[in-house]
DNA sequence: TTGTATGCGTTATCAT
DNA sequence: ATGATAACGCATACAA
């Protein structure tokens, strides 16, 4: 049942290289033999040996998605997005959840590397360290292929970044409060890497640019473990119960929103009249809450879109910008004015 | 940079059977040559070639994992669980978003055979056809690797089966509803395949324990592509508004119960004194809502790790049980009294 | 256009 | 305990 390139060579009465040449439809093969031979490969059902492919060619045609979590709807609709154009484009997708521990990705890193992948992308700048020095396994990586980030920035050979611009996204989701009249906006966020910090600058810029001084108290970190929508909003219910005032809540991601919400209903605070808020991301989450939420889209669609066909570049030996950056957008619903 | 097996054994002066060995940890290798290769392998930083290792071994320790749509919360969950466990267990995934169609999936299912994965498991119900015809790329698969079907119910040698009881689940749900005065409960769901049609039989069979006849009117269909939130609610609205009658929802998945939820800030029906609401999957969209969405537990995480178990014991040549249930339970939140 | 022969880097089977 | 060597199944350079 198990036929080899043997096998059907000698069905069709030709040589190996012939089959080979069908196979991987070569010009140069008579189409009577080409018929002939397709004849048999159809009849028998015969199917290449990918790996003895894989020995030869060093190659299976595999891209390697290292997602620190897929059960988070961002990432996972990149990566239902990122593995449909792969596959369209004659590549599989071995999949890695890491989590955020930097063992764990740097193992996951090792592993893909060690099954030859032809490629990989990291998912989130997650991936970036603050300490230079621990990069050096994505500069390793990046040696033995091309390594793709997604909303991440790191300079270095072989590396490649899409991302949006999210200092400009939340400046502009900051300014698109100030300006109407919010004065105290109570900015939510978990994480302090590249990206939460750039989100995070962007927030104090539309402050700056308007001469108008964030108050420090404002700022409040969750760690991931602790940021359900219960604990966001019992947390904000205990900030605003110690005498802290905000008009307006501005968080990291959409998820960190919908805590926000929450605390507002608890708190009988209406939405957006008494209290605004804005997420980000722009997540199938947005049309869920009550009322539904204003956030802002980092065009993951265009960056998933834009990795694939950078990456196939590459794989091609073209010239490839090291990095593109694309612009965020507020989409208003209906938690601002 | 490059090392192979033949180098390894030059510098280490020893014949690459036996860098094979120690390699591979075998007992027959002594303490002294097998600290002596281990040196020369750390000091080069080889790693074995993976595809020269899969051909010889006819695997690559990888499963696969095909998947409608990664981005749908409930599959997100159980691909981020199954992916953790088998990598776990010393195996990769190669991961395939098929869409729905039946040409796609069987195309699919086709890519991962013909890639040698050891293994795979159908996510969802939805790769079962009504037509047994239909399923004939099942069973051809399964001629060749282990297939395990979550939440899908299939007999066949070689396919292994780990579900809910939908049925018992639905029946429980509803019953609830009925006990608590409910007598006209809207079922809403968007899939005829076998768990769709196991749900929609436990809502009548809660009926007709009780005597209850079930109005056919309150059975709402919706397409896959026409069940965003917002068009949920507007056909309860319609139908509402044509005079339809209902003092309860009751849905196949938690996100049409959002719409449910929307139709009733929309209508001004008070949730939960003038319509209960209660959902499928237990999902994280369930603390997201307002108020908070009740909703039938699909014990997916049980099953995720019952299915690696099952999938490493047939691999491992074990006997193990081609069917598992497990029971599914209501977690009552804040749509049901 | 077609066939022959070799390489790809392991693992496994024999000897020794 | 260790070594020599034959698979494994394909692609491809070269020969015809």
């Amino acid at each position: 049942m198990a036929m080899n390139i043997y096998d059907i060579s000698r069905r069709a009465g030709v040589s190996i290289a012939t089959v080979s040449r069908v196979l991987n439809n070569s010009p140069h093969v008579s189409e009577v033999t080409r018929k002939k031979v397709m004849a048999v490969i159809e009849g028998t059902g015969y199917v290449p040996n990918a790996f003895a492919r894989g020995l030869g060619l060093n190659t299976m045609k595999t891209i390697g998605l290292l997602c620190p979590d897929a059960s988070d709807p961002y990432l996972a609709q990149a990566l239902t997005s990122l593995e449909r154009n792969f596959r369209q484009k004659g590549y599989d997708c071995l999949l890695s959840c890491t989590g955020r521990e930097l063992a764990a990705r740097q193992q996951g890193v090792e592993l893909l590397k060690s099954r030859h992948v032809d490629g990989m992308v990291l998912m989130g700048s997650t991936f970036i360290e603050d300490a230079s020095q621990g990069n050096d396994y994505i500069r390793d990586a990046a040696r033995s292929m091309p390594v793709i980030l997604l909303n991440g920035a790191f300079s270095c050979e072989n590396v490649f970044c899409v991302l949006c611009d999210d200092q400009q996204a939340m400046a502009e989701a900051t300014g698109a409060l100030l300006d109407s009249g919010c004065r105290r906006i109570l900015y939510l966020y978990h994480s302090n890497n590249y990206s939460g910090r750039k989100k995070l600058a962007g927030y104090r810029e539309a402050h700056r640019e308007r001469g108008i001084e964030v108050d420090e108290k404002l700022l409040c970190f969750f760690s991931q473990d602790k940021s359900s929508v219960h604990q966001v909003r019992d947390t904000l219910l205990e900030l605003a119960g110690n005498g802290l005032e905000f008009d307006a809540v501005l968080t990291s991601e959409d998820i960190l929103s919908v805590g926000a919400l929450k605390y507002a209903r608890a708190a009988g605070k209406k939405v957006p009249e008494e209290l605004c808020v804005i997420g980000y991301n722009n997540s199938s989450l947005c049309p869920c809450t009550e009322p539904e939420l204003t956030s802002v889209d980092n065009k993951l669609q265009a960056i998933c879109d834009h990795i694939v066909t950078t990456m196939l570049g590459v794989l091609d030996g073209k010239e490839m910008p090291q990095k593109t950056v694309f612009t965020g957008e507020l989409v208003r619903r209906e938690t601002t004015m």
